[in-house]
DNA sequence: GTGAAAGCGCTAACAA
DNA sequence: TTGTTAGCGCTTTCAC
């Protein structure tokens, strides 16, 4: 069963006839070394498909490669993609990432964290989950300031705690895109759904569109704003309800994807149309949106450059470096509207 | 900027008064220490939150509590899905999880498992990309056995090396299992669509495909075998080519969801209906085959099992156990059919 | 330019 | 039951 001791520069430093520490400077390009001892470690090197080891290394050089990244649930493509990209940023400037997931259970969360902590990663970056909460829970309010401590944290949310660091969604500005949007159509009877209002964005959400509406002058009906989580079922229950309630709007503005898809299966089944009588847009604008049928008008957030974002900062707290485009500790994410086929001119 | 330098067991058996080994014994419950003093360390140990450094015990211990993971694309929620039950196991176990993704391109495998290596993991699953090779490439392969010196791997897929363990999907019953749906539901134009046959299970999938027809006196149509990817576009692609061509059959094996999905958009577009026109079914059962309208029937691999025996495998192997289950070094997972709503009785 | 040696934080003999 | 000590494999002064 695969026992051969691996092996280490002090085996490479004997073969090559130079001294671990000669073996080391090659390793990291550390320091000048004479060309052909050079070669000849590194012909060693090759030979033995030498891997220095990384515990090794993170232990001695009190610095680690490695960023943390928790999130609420990667099977939900929006982290998945978020991760991708924050993997690819941070490879390229020689990080490891080591992700984990929460399912939005704080003690769950806690006990991440510390194994992150005990993995020394040089800083977390931190989605979904506790960070959005509205009022943040003392648990992790608590858990992130004694983190802070030792390790830079990076939030996707809204700021909480003062040392910590943020790359924040315009939620207002999402929703305004959406609700122009569906105004341009003519839509007066416009329904949001899904989420919770204990969770930041998701009340801001539900505050701008209010907002919105009375900008317009259009009379804001409560039986519009449903409520609910965050998945396919929210969005079919949300939407079904609505049916049974005879409260039938003429657009919806899903949470995101996976309760518009939902919202869309109930308005099929009972025999409308999408847009032809109900315009239905979403947040997040993941690949399930071009995966629905009719592809989803939906808001996204230039994924490349928020997962870029996220790792810079990281890595730039980490090295105790000042974030130069933080204001006051906050980076914003610009949400744009893509318009697809879900969403069409208001039925007469 | 975080500095604060971190405490370890030093300074925990200073203010305890007793040896870092003491600590450490309460740390790890490796030994009997005597009430009062392991009280004394482990109030200790919480007024500090002390957490040991993980990097430090891999590096003493030999043996490492983490397993590392590549798949193809953690992106896609057939990986995602397994990862998390992965996770779920592996944690139940006292390990953690390390994944990256591979997208299918050798060169960065190999450096994927590099990094894997260097981060002295007890054993490696491997799902997707170069596993799935018909042929498997040369460089794969002697990766391969370079890894398996020191580190045992589990790999998701047909068997290629003697000295892995596999954890291979019945490609061959679960196309039985579509085609006999199919064919029950009086199906005779069949079609398989998407995928490509350089990759193992897709062969065998093909290859059942046209066994079942024989087997049941049904002419072969060459037209009705699509290759392609196995993305949405492919299924979408392929599909709109056998309207272009004419070849239109009742029924689709689809290779997975995403394409599953592709096609029925196709056929939509084309004002058909599904299933009442045309039936679509696919492999995998991911929560995609739920969003898609109509629901997808699709085979499903019992993914919580399937997440724990790869896991399982992992460590037994990594602790030199023999596996039981396994037959020449193979364990086979078993498909179960789910029919849902895009299958139905031919069209007269 | 290079080697010797100390140290990163922990575990595991080995003694006591 | 407990402390002392010697590593684990690497980096990094500090001399030379």
């Amino acid at each position: 069963m695969a026992e051969n001791k691996p092996i280490t520069i002090y085996d490479i430093a004997r073969e090559a006839e130079v001294s671990p520490a000669t073996v080391s400077r090659v390793l990291t390009n550390s320091a000048n070394v004479r060309k052909d001892k050079k070669d000849r470690v590194e012909a060693l090197i090759e030979k033995y498909h030498f891997k220095p080891n990384a515990l090794a290394k993170g232990l001695s050089d009190t610095r680690s490669e490695t960023i943390g990244m928790l999130v609420a649930d990667i099977r939900n493509p929006y982290y998945a993609e978020l991760y991708v990209l924050c993997e690819e940023e941070a490879k390229k400037r020689g990080y490891t990432m080591l992700v984990c997931n929460s399912f939005g259970n704080i003690e769950f969360e806690t006990q991440q964290f510390d194994m992150l902590l005990q993995h020394q990663v040089a800083a977390i970056i931190h989605l979904g989950g506790a960070v959005d909460d509205v009022k943040p829970k003392a648990q992790y309010v608590s858990k992130l300031n004694q983190m802070l401590q030792t390790t830079p944290v990076v939030i996707g949310g809204m700021k909480s705690v003062e040392k910590a660091h943020y790359v924040t969604i315009d939620a207002q500005k999402a929703t305004e895109l959406l609700m122009e949007h569906l105004l341009a159509l003519g839509h007066r009877q416009i329904a949001i759904l899904g989420g919770n209002r204990s969770v930041n964005s998701t009340c801001v959400k539900y505050r701008t569109y209010q907002n919105v509406l009375e900008k317009y002058g259009i009379g804001f009906r409560p039986e519009y704003i449903i409520g609910g989580k965050y998945n396919y079922s929210s969005g079919y229950d949300g939407m079904n309800r609505m049916f049974d309630e005879g409260n039938i709007p003429t657009a919806v503005i899903a949470i995101n994807d996976f309760s518009a898809a939902g919202v869309i299966r109930s308005i099929v089944e009972h025999g409308c149309k999408v847009p032809g009588d109900i315009s239905v847009v979403s947040y997040d604008n993941t690949y399930l949106s071009d995966i629905v049928l009719p592809k989803l008008t939906s808001i996204d957030y230039n994924y490349d450059s928020y997962g870029k974002i996220l790792v810079e900062t990281a890595i730039a707290a980490a090295n105790g470096e000042e974030i130069q485009k933080e204001i006051n500790g906050v980076q914003v994410i610009e949400p744009v509207l893509v318009v697809k086929e879900s969403s069409g001119a208001v039925k007469n």
